[in-house]
DNA sequence: TATTGTTATACTCTATAACTATA
DNA sequence: TATAGTTATAGAGTATAACAATA
């Protein structure tokens, strides 16, 4: 039985069920959209590390290769591949740290700037569901994800 | 340029957009909710593929490898490694078809029932964000996904 | 001939541990 | 000593292609 009294600034079991709902509806997406994410970062011979990695790199902004890791949540010894991938591909450069010449930094090359650009408007774009909802849904689920996400850090 | 006109039930570029950036906060709350995964399956002894399989195990209900690798959209041969794991862990069987000799259904051990149940209380369970989200907003959320993820199909 | 699952192959990602070069 | 990055290692996931058994 839920709750008789549910404020709606508490989390009780009706909240954490809906948000435990929700959670799964999101995975179903996730996982239903994995066969257009898998063409669309193949046809811009990328694998989805390497495209999160460029994700995570802005233009000129030289980035360590350490808050890559931390930024990507994976071991130190991951991102050396990854930008070993990378540079193989001319999407980016290491540059020796000019302070502390223990870090390396990655930077973008012009070919890694454009690339990141078309990952971002062709890999960031929503699955098919989510495009086809009526404006108000869209509108809706933005701000309350971005309510939950965004500001409350 | 905008339509000038753009009614609810239209896809127009102002939903395109609230859906791109709601697709955007959804990877980012995925993204920021990888280590809690990643702890979760560690203390179960699980890979996420692996728990992504028993996710589409039900008990008693044998699944040919040909119906696991569809569901899980990767390829057969993938299962085949996959399936290997999960029986040398004791959570799953290959048992033979009995009208096709050909095909071999995969069915999930006492054992991998109970793990699948853990799996779904715990791995299943929000993240925090989305746990600690406002009633209204959680009810919402659930509400707008299923309308886009679940009905119409 | 066609299909189901496996095997062989090659590659990416993954963490841990050992190593290097700096600091 | 401590830290940043690499290398070594071992293992999981991935697709493709070739193969076996069965249809």
């Amino acid at each position: 039985m839920a709750t008789s009294t549910p404020r709606s600034a508490e989390a009780g079991p009706v909240t954490a069920d809906a948000a435990r709902d929700a959670w799964g509806l999101i995975w179903k997406l996730f996982l239903e959209d994995k066969p257009r994410r898998f063409a669309i970062l193949s046809e811009l011979g990328l694998s989805m590390q390497q495209a999160m990695a460029l994700g995570h790199l802005e233009p000129g902004t030289p980035v360590p290769m350490s808050a890559l890791a931390e930024a990507m949540h994976c071991d130190n010894s991951n991102i050396t591949g990854i930008v070993d991938r990378l540079e193989a591909a001319g999407l980016a450069e290491r540059r020796p740290g000019e302070r502390d010449r223990r870090v390396k930094a990655v930077i973008l090359t012009p070919k890694g700037e454009k690339t990141k650009v078309e990952v971002q408007r062709r890999a960031g774009s929503p699955p098919p569901r989510l495009a086809a909802m009526p404006l108000e849904d869209a509108l809706a689920l933005r701000e309350i994800l971005a309510r939950a996400v965004g500001l409350n850090r």
